[in-house]
This record gives C-alpha cells, sequence and structure tokens, in this order.
DNA sequence: GCCGTTTTCGGCCCGACTGTTTTCAGTCG
C-alpha cells in the first residue's frame, strides 16, 4: 500500500468520524496526516521498517500506529469497527456538491439513506423537502447536483489546458471599465501540476459591475453562487471558475488568500493569531478592531515578519518554517535555463530537421542543444540503426558549422532501458555519443522489482548521463511504473547520473515531491523539454514550475550551466 | 489526534455565500 492509498484511508476515516460527529480537531488530525503522507516522497514501508513514521508531518503515535497496522495485516482494526458503526456507501453522498457531513448524517439518521441511489429516491419522493430547514428549492438542488455529479467524470485537467483558457479570461477582464489589476490565482499560480477549477483575483474601483460583466461572459454555463466580492461559475467545458472582486487597497490580500493553498493559509493564519493578529482575505484585523489592508502580496508576509514565499513553495510543506529562519531556496526561474538537453528530430518521430530544430532552439535563446532522437529497438517512433547514428553524426557536423558558435549541439540518443535489462545500443555505440539519455518506453508494468532493476541497471552503465522521465507516467492517462524511488535516487546521486525534469505538461515527470526528495539525496537534475517539435520548446515553464514545487535552486539543474561546463562534466563521466 | 521561540496540556483559521430562517447552520475554499 503506497502513500496516497493510505492518505485515502485516513481521509476516509476523517469524513466517516465527521458524520459520526467526532470532535472537529480528532477529524482534522487525520486530515492532515493526510496531507502529510501525501507531500512524503518517501514510502511509509521504509519508514516503518526504520520505525521514522512520525516523520511525516501531522502524524504521532496513534496514527503511526496505525499504519503499521495496515503495512503488516492490510487491515486496520478501527477502521473496521467505524464502518460497522458508519456505513462507508454514506461516504458517496459527499461528492455531492453542497452535501457535507451534517446533511449526509441526517439523510442516514432520518431517512434511512445510505448511498447515492437512495439520496435521488428520497429527493424524487418528495422526502428531502419534509425535514427540518430543508425546502423545495434545496430538495431540487440536490438532484441537480446528483445529475451533475453522474454526468460528467470531475477529471482535472493539464495544467497547460488550464492555463490557455486562463489566459484568455484575464485579457477580457482586464479589459473591462474599471478593473485595476487581475491576476490568476489557485494552483494554476502555484503551477500543480494538474487544475480543478480556475481561480481569478481583481482590483477594481467598481466590484459590482466587474462581477455582471463576467456572469456574461458566453462560455458561463451557471452560476453556483453570487455575491458581493466573490462569484463562483461553471464554465461550458464544466470546469469549475471563481472570481474574486476586491478594491485596489486589497488586492494584495485577496490574491494571497485565493492563491492558497488551504493548508498554507491556515498556517498563515495561525502565525498571525500568535501575533495577536485574525487574518482573512480582506486582510489583517488587530485586537482593538483596527485593519491592516495589503495592496501588495508582499505586505501580507511582511506583516507577519516573513520574506515573501514564492506561490510553487506555499503547499505547507515547511515553508513558513524556512520562511521564518530565513532559509527559503533561492528557486530555479526560466532565465537560468542555457540549454536543452532532450529534442527529437525527423531522423526519429520529431517532426521536423536538425536545422530547424536548432534554428528554434536559438530562437528562444538557448546557447546548447541535444539531438537525442530514438534508439533502434522503439520501432514505433523510427528509432536509429547503429548506421543512422553515423550519418546523423555527419549531418549534426554540418548543421553544427552552418550554426557557427551561437549554438552548440550535442549528439545524443534517448536509449531505451530493454524489457529485460540492458540498453539498446552496445557499449562501444554509446562511448561515441556526446550524451546518453536512458528511459522506459516499454515495460512499463513489470513488478516493481524487475522494473526497479532495469533503471539500477541503466544507472550502473558508465555511459549513461541521464535518465529521461523516470516513471514514464502519463497524467490521467497511463500510470507510473512501479518504481523503488529511494535506491533509484540514492544509485543516481552516487554515481552521478543526472535525473530529468521533464516539462511536458503530460509528463511532469520528475514530479514535484520527488524531486525535491531527489535534491535532498544529492541528485544533479536537467529541466527538459523532450521537444519533438519547435513549439515543445516553450513547454519548459510547467517543469521550471514542477522544479520550483521541488525547491531547486539553480545550480543543481545542469542545464543552467554554460556549455563549456557541461561538456566538461559528459567527458569526464563517460571515462568513468 | 497532534504539537511546542509564551505550552508535554490546552490549544487548534476564517469569512463568503445559500437556504432556511427571524438569527443561523452548513458548505466551501
Amino acid at each position: 500500500m503506497d502513500n496516497h492509498e493510505l492518505a485515502d484511508k485516513f481521509d476516509a476515516i476523517a469524513d466517516l468520524l465527521e458524520i459520526k460527529g467526532e470532535e472537529i480537531y480528532r477529524i482534522r488530525a487525520y486530515r492532515r496526516a493526510s496531507e502529510g503522507l501525501r507531500s512524503h516522497a518517501v514510502d511509509a514501508q521504509d519508514l516503518q521498517e526504520r520505525g521514522e513514521l512520525e516523520e511525516i508531518p501531522g502524524v504521532g503515535k496513534a496514527i503511526a500506529e496505525k499504519i503499521d497496522e495496515i503495512l503488516r495485516t492490510g487491515d486496520l482494526d478501527f477502521y473496521e469497527r467505524l464502518t460497522a458503526e458508519v456505513p462507508p456507501t454514506l461516504l458517496e453522498l459527499l461528492d455531492v456538491e453542497n452535501v457535507g457531513p451534517k446533511k449526509a448524517a441526517r439523510f442516514w439518521n432520518e431517512l434511512g439513506v445510505v448511498t447515492l441511489e437512495d439520496l435521488e429516491e428520497a429527493a424524487r419522493e418528495g422526502r428531502i423537502r419534509e425535514m427540518d430547514g430543508f425546502g423545495a428549492k434545496s430538495e431540487g438542488k440536490i438532484l441537480e447536483a446528483i445529475d451533475a455529479y453522474k454526468k460528467h467524470d470531475h477529471t482535472r485537467i493539464l495544467i497547460s489546458e488550464a492555463k490557455g483558457l486562463a489566459v484568455e479570461f484575464v485579457r477580457r477582464i482586464r479589459a473591462l471599465d474599471g478593473v485595476v489589476e487581475v491576476e490568476v490565482a489557485g494552483s494554476l499560480r502555484r503551477l500543480k501540476e494538474t487544475i480543478g477549477d480556475l481561480d481569478i483575483v481583481v482590483a477594481a474601483t467598481n466590484p459590482q459591475k466587474v462581477i455582471d460583466s463576467v456572469l456574461a461572459f458566453p462560455e458561463i454555463k451557471k452560476i453556483r453562487a453570487q455575491g458581493d466580492v466573490k462569484v463562483s461559475v461553471l464554465l461550458s467545458n464544466e470546469l469549475p471558475l471563481q472570481l474574486w472582486v476586491h478594491p485596489p487597497d486589497r488586492f494584495g490580500s485577496a490574491l494571497q488568500y485565493a492563491t492558497g493553498s488551504q493548508m498554507h493559509n491556515v498556517r498563515l493564519r495561525e502565525l498571525a493569531q500568535k501575533g495577536g493578529l485574525s487574518l482573512s482575505e480582506h486582510g489583517f484585523m488587530r485586537e482593538d478592531e483596527t485593519e491592516i489592508n495589503c495592496a501588495e502580496e508582499m505586505d501580507v508576509y511582511a506583516a507577519l515578519g516573513l520574506p515573501w514565499i514564492p506561490p510553487q513553495l506555499r503547499e505547507d510543506r515547511g515553508e513558513i518554517t524556512a520562511a521564518l529562519a530565513d532559509e527559503l531556496p533561492e528557486l530555479v526561474s526560466s532565465d537560468d535555463i542555457r540549454g536543452e538537453l532532450h529534442a527529437h528530430s525527423d531522423w526519429s518521430d520529431g517532426k521536423v530537421s536538425i536545422e530547424e530544430m536548432c534554428s528554434a532552439a536559438l530562437e528562444r535563446g538557448l546557447s546548447y542543444l541535444a539531438i537525442t532522437d530514438h534508439s533502434r529497438s522503439l520501432n514505433i517512433a523510427g528509432g536509429l540503426s547503429i548506421e543512422d547514428l553515423k550519418k546523423q553524426r555527419e549531418e549534426i557536423n554540418r548543421v553544427q558549422r552552418r550554426m557557427g558558435d551561437k549554438l552548440k549541439i550535442f549528439q545524443g540518443a534517448e536509449v531505451e532501458i530493454l524489457r529485460e535489462g540492458g540498453l539498446d545500443y552496445p557499449d562501444s555505440v554509446l562511448a561515441e555519443l556526446d550524451i546518453v539519455i536512458a528511459s522506459l518506453h516499454m515495460g512499463l508494468r513489470q513488478p516493481r522489482e524487475e522494473v526497479t532493476a532495469r533503471i539500477l541497471g541503466a544507472i550502473e552503465n558508465p555511459y549513461v548521463d541521464m535518465i529521461g522521465h523516470l516513471t514514464g507516467r502519463l497524467i490521467g492517462r497511463r500510470d507510473p511504473a512501479d518504481l523503488d524511488i529511494e535506491p533509484i535516487f540514492r544509485a543516481a546521486a552516487d554515481r552521478g547520473v543526472i535525473l530529468e525534469i521533464n516539462s511536458n505538461p503530460e509528463r511532469l515527470d520528475l514530479k514535484d515531491i520527488h524531486v525535491r526528495r531527489a535534491l535532498e539525496l544529492g541528485c544533479l537534475t536537467a529541466i527538459n523539454t523532450d521537444a519533438h517539435h519547435p513549439d515543445h520548446l516553450d513547454f519548459r515553464p510547467f517543469g521550471i514550475g514542477t522544479a520550483r514545487r521541488g525547491w531547486v535552486e539553480g545550480r543543481s539543474v545542469v542545464n543552467t550551466w554554460k556549455f563549456k561546463e557541461v561538456e566538461k562534466w559528459l567527458k569526464r563521466k563517460s571515462r568513468s
């Protein structure tokens, strides 16, 4: 059972306890433990073996014992007893909009509702409107919400798609009368790998007018809630959009609030409390009821004695403690990137010639580019034979002469890690290449031991410089390979093998928490685009975002180095 | 149930919005 499955279990426990009417702080403790598990890159299994389960933030003695029991026996007695009291099917009801634990408990106790179907039936039969505090309107809303829940699949969208939508909204809102500032907030601003809703914050002199104008946008399908400072709608593509409109002197507070994360904000409010302040989306309230308004987001942090915290760090993963100690990382940024170390040409499955890729790299201000086409076994991608590689070297030499010193080209390959282990070219061929990326595309579903051993074997090969998109996941489409991450990172650190942070928004592989763990263990990374087309070079901001979420500073990213340094590093390596 | 530059016990974030209410509970982020 992995950390995510454990987290799901504790979330279920929290929900069941809440339906049961348990004390709220105990419930929150389970939720925090769940968050801690999701944010922790080291498997609970590993921590259990070392007796270090309480290292996970939010996990104390009692929850550590529960994790231990689940890992040892596969079951949890506490959970079994809990579900004997509260039917676990009630958890389905919580997925219905505006149905929470209190209502679920009442439907259960007063109407005998246990499943979603029961609830729908009760609503259709008009039994909900009979309950105290309910009416025909709330009954209708429940039916509508059940219908909506059944109809669409609630999958989060890719960050690239969300960004496109948000940019367009921001452009149109900015053009509205009285609008002073517009910013994207929420998980998109934090550059999370997937996005569940769009959050946009507006500073305007006439908030109500702005809200009215936005509500008239044609792609708004449904208004979910509408007030003086906030509106929540559903777009025609089923994505929720939330809009906050505040006067300019409160814009900083509103932006900070809407950016989140939820847990980061909770921590900030706790900190404010200790300083005798109360923090909300409007600003700070002092104990004497006077206010501190924040026009800039930085003012919010400053009032708490903190430096501004970059949005990508705001996940309650230790950033506030680091800020208090003035130990925030100097995060890598797009400006730091000097080259691309993973790109394809039409020699394999890339869409354009080597020369066109080079021109595109140059246009984007890069000073070096590695052409790393697929190796011979990847037939579907037109992998190169050993003979092809030699011809490609000649072509690269020709293009290099034309490019002069403006752009330096490495000849590399993205070499298959074969199903049975080993690499797709013999060492004698690998030795001739400037850079070797080893990647998995086949046999991703092998058992953990086998697939982990293949990666470890690649890392041990003296000619391998980098592991590409380690887990092979495609977000929302293909699960990551079942890898034992910890020994892989230790071996990569030991052998000086670079771990790629793949910027393709479908991959983002390594993911944020793995990036952070890799760094802790002393690994080098490279933020690559894996471009198969010139346009793909523009994926990089997503990889940068993932790196920043992994607390990456510039120096540990190899493609922030100058060409000479990278060249020297790669040569040193292939002789080791 | 967790946790500690005021605490090993006593705290634990905050407000907008809705539907049902004559003052508020529940949900959401």
